[in-house]
DNA sequence: ACTGCGTCCTGGGGGC
DNA sequence: TGCCCCCAGGACGCAG
């Protein structure tokens, strides 16, 4: 499923293929991909039309795409199956044929003078919308890919990420972050996993960073001294720097694709999904467990429980 | 403010 | 070979 390294790659690949491309008309093959639009799937095609694409931004799990001389943007969650796929002029956008052609198509964006976007979800948990945008409390960049200080108005309340500079190691933001954290009466992962907080840690990625950190993930996030509460974030951004860079190479330059299912990241795990498996690091079984209606993977000996 | 849990959704995969 | 059921996940919303 899509995480924020993966998200990242749709992202800087629309911007690579993208911007200055004019959305002709769009066609929503399932109202549900469409959510959180005020107005409606019918609504979504008709502002739709005619927008020329400015630009490629992300947030956390959110991307939006900003469209020339409006204050509205496309804004785009992938969910967790979700792609975004590039379709060049010889694709044969538009046709009912091309359409049926491919699985789990949910939306479709063509281009004028040929080619599409085409939004694919096999899950459905994922969506696009219009929304309006509003300044950023901090007057700084909304996000990666922007320069201008507004976010959608949608995602407003979701905080920076950790690939957003703003939050960067040894910036005021990262400190406010840290000491945010500490704040915070509630267990790490359930810090790690808070949008509001800090955006893109999703679960696979929370584990991750805490098997690197060494920290159980039941512990509460105050316990924590700030260095150790540091250190971590800087594991969950290694993490997913480091899944960038896997990931960023391997699509084709004809899509912009995320295939949820193939998992071209996952080589590099070290919990997550592994349980009964040897800790790379000292040998001991990983285990699994439930946490949050979630599964959690963990290493018993280096990450020692909290006894509460 | 925090916690716990339900809801949305689909089809791949396991079990029989 | 077939069929049923479970499961995965992010974001959000609600009750306590």
């Amino acid at each position: 499923m899509p995480e924020l390294p993966e998200v990242e790659t749709v992202r800087d690949g629309l911007a690579r293929h993208v911007i200055g491309a004019q959305i002709a008309s769009a066609q929503v093959l399932r109202d549900y991909s469409v959510r959180r639009h005020e107005g409606g799937p019918q609504d979504f095609c008709d502002q739709l039309a005619g927008a020329t694409i400015e630009y490629a931004a992300r947030r956390g799990k959110f991307i939006w795409l900003g469209l020339a001389g409006r204050d509205d943007v496309l804004v785009a969650h992938l969910g967790m199956s979700g792609q975004i796929l590039v379709r060049d002029e010889s694709f044969g956008a538009g046709e009912a044929s091309a359409v049926q052609g491919v699985r789990h198509l949910r939306v479709r964006m063509s281009l004028t003078g040929g080619g599409a976007i085409d939004f694919v979800d096999q899950r459905t948990f994922g969506y696009l919308a219009l929304s309006e945008t509003v300044p950023t409390p901090d007057g700084l960049p909304g996000g990666v890919g922007t320069e201008l200080a507004r976010v959608p108005q949608l995602l407003a309340h979701i905080s920076r990420d950790l690939l957003d500079p703003a939050v960067g190691a040894g910036t005021l933001g990262r400190k406010e972050l840290i000491a945010r954290f500490k704040a915070k009466k509630t267990s790490v992962k359930r810090n790690l996993l808070d949008q509001e907080l800090v955006s893109g840690v999703g679960n696979i990625y929370a584990d991750e960073a805490l098997w690197l950190a060494k920290v159980h993930f039941a512990r509460a996030g105050a316990q924590l001294t700030k260095p150790k509460i540091a250190e971590l974030l800087d594991c969950a951004e290694a993490v997913m720097r480091s899944s960038l860079e896997q990931g960023g190479t391997s699509f084709d330059s004809l899509y912009v694709n995320v295939n949820g299912e193939s998992g071209y990241f996952n080589r590099s795990l070290n919990v997550y999904g592994r349980e009964d498996e040897p800790c790379h690091r000292c040998g001991a079984l990983i285990r699994r467990s439930e946490f949050m209606n979630r599964s959690s993977f963990w290493c018993s000996v280096c990450q020692s429980k909290p006894r509460n």
